[in-house]
DNA sequence: TGGCTTATACTTATCCTGAGCATAATCGAT
DNA sequence: ATCGATTATGCTCAGGATAAGTATAAGCCA
């Protein structure tokens, strides 16, 4: 009956917690994907859902603004969850984190704020795979994961650890699956290799060069890369990260950008112009190197035609 | 700085919220896909996230077993928003929803609970196509959408209505995309086509078939059916809702009953062999029609040797 | 002018996909 | 025993999409 759903639904007050909402906005400038960061470029954007919000996005809105004095355009939910510092301390969490996406052009940040945009790659830097693995990586990455792996009590679990680390990390002939950011994340965390993860309780063996962020910050920033570099394939949302006007090497490169990974040029042409998705401008980019290319903008059309269908880019893993 | 951001975050009680999970909890029985229901049909399992919880999951994991007896298997998270019966009052949401898609098998729902299993179809008779549209909805659906587009102001906003309307549900010669369960529930809400929107203060002109929820409940699972469509074109979850073993036309008939479409026979065999998605049991299905069928069960080391890779069905748009 | 750089057009081989044909195995009715 | 209905299973074929490369064009600069 609806009375007993009501009912149990009414434990009210007793059970009241806040809501953060935290933001991973992201700009693409000269190739480069950045995050808007607070707190000397050590947390995201976010603040407390407050009874004046009208809403949750609302809410994401007013504390972004306030805090980078930078307007959000284009936003999407990215994931909920309860926040007690990761490590267990038994007792319940009285605070839940509400994270969101944001994708908007680069901007001079209002004086006064203390926001700022900073590489993503600074936080990440295994996940920029453009230029191979990084040299600061190369040796380190693969050989403390498989000491990790060997430090697991049975053969059993060794394997199974290893696995898990081929896979999400490309190793052993494996390809580079540019999607799991948040498994690799996961798996450094789990394996006692960044900052956060010793923080958090386990012995400070070796850890991996990449910033650190405060609370569950760098996690969250991990889910974002992952769905934006999801999505950018099945919907037209790297243009909200374009200037107006574009080249097509330029349209590239920011793509390459968000997914670490370089893609054979005259095929991502042929896919962009084959499913119209820019335009001519008819103007011609202005010094270049080499010959000259075309502008192009945007179709905002495909917007209304295609709603919510389809975009393809060259980054499917073979 | 740190210390600021400690503050802005630590407002506390003033902005104290409950936060409600809700849980669409799905089965496939026969080929039809129901979902867990109370509250004499018209409700989602859900309650209160509480201090006792440890967690969101397992505060979910608590509720739904409380209310149906059915333990959850497969879970994950599907959206959080704030609920405010969704008409706006102009007040303040002081209550959030975090809801959650699960997948099982269906069972015997333990005695004393007012739990039932749904078929999904009776909350969106419009989202079956199996058998094409139904007879229910053939006359009335278009020619009332038309007629809610027809309504706008201005010639542009009535062809922009109607553009929506064809996408989302595949008139004038486009096809049908069964992933946009939500779009077109909202549009449907927007025309004031469906007793949650009338009840919200739109006129209760004409309605179109199909049961309703309370609150946001019909939204949620619309959210849980876009996603489950979604997942099972790229992602093993179909297993989880059928038994152990079962033959090939079953799991056809399971994906067909979740997408709402029908799939090329010999086409879907290739796909799940060639992907050495199951493997036979050696046993052969007992009382049948026609020639008898290999059992086959799930090779559970395909989580294992992909992890997060991919899984692919013959559903894509054309 | 030649060399460097980027733009752009085409080609080729392979793989994937949708669709259909053909045959096999079972049951029940005649 | 045979026919018809029904489902299972194997195979083919055409078209499209994709990955990877070759070739040519159009600028700049020394």
């Amino acid at each position: 009956m609806a009375g007993a759903l009501r009912k149990t639904s009414k434990t009210g007050a007793a059970n009241a917690i806040t809501a953060d909402l935290v933001a991973v906005l992201v700009a693409v400038t000269d190739g480069e994907p950045k995050i808007m960061t607070i707190a000397n470029d050590g947390a995201l954007p976010s603040g407390p859902f407050e009874f004046t919000h009208r809403s949750l996005q609302m809410g994401l809105r007013a504390w972004v603004e306030a805090q980078t004095g930078h307007p959000l355009g284009y936003v999407e939910q990215l994931y909920t969850f309860a926040d007690r510092g990761r490590a267990g301390d038994t007792k319940s969490p009285h605070s839940i984190s509400i994270s969101y996406l944001g994708l908007t052009r680069e901007d001079k940040v209002g004086q006064g704020f203390e926001a700022h945009w900073s590489g993503w790659y600074e936080y990440f830097p295994w996940e920029d795979r453009r230029a191979g693995l990084p040299a600061s990586l190369a040796k380190t990455l693969a050989s403390r994961l498989r000491a990790w792996a060997k430090s697991a009590a049975t053969t059993a679990l060794q394997r199974e650890r290893w696995q898990r680390a081929t896979i999400t990390f490309g190793l052993d002939e494996r390809d580079w699956n540019e999607e799991l950011v948040l498994q690799r994340y996961e798996l450094l965390y789990e394996a006692g290799l960044i900052p956060e993860a010793v923080r958090d309780g386990a012995d400070a063996t070796a850890v991996i060069p990449g910033r650190q962020m405060i609370g569950d910050h760098r996690r969250i920033l991990a889910t974002g890369i992952a769905r934006l570099r999801a999505k950018i394939k099945y919907r037209p949302v790297v243009f909200e990260l374009m200037p107006a006007e574009f080249t097509l090497l330029q349209l590239q490169r920011s793509v390459e950008a968000l997914a670490g990974r370089l893609v054979h040029k005259q095929n991502f042409r042929r896919l962009i112009e084959q499913q119209q998705l820019v335009e001519e401008t008819g103007a011609i980019a202005a010094d270049t190197v080499g010959r000259p290319a075309k502008l192009f903008r945007f179709r905002h059309a495909v917007l209304a035609e295609r709603a919510i269908a389809g975009t393809k880019l060259p980054l499917s893993r073979t």
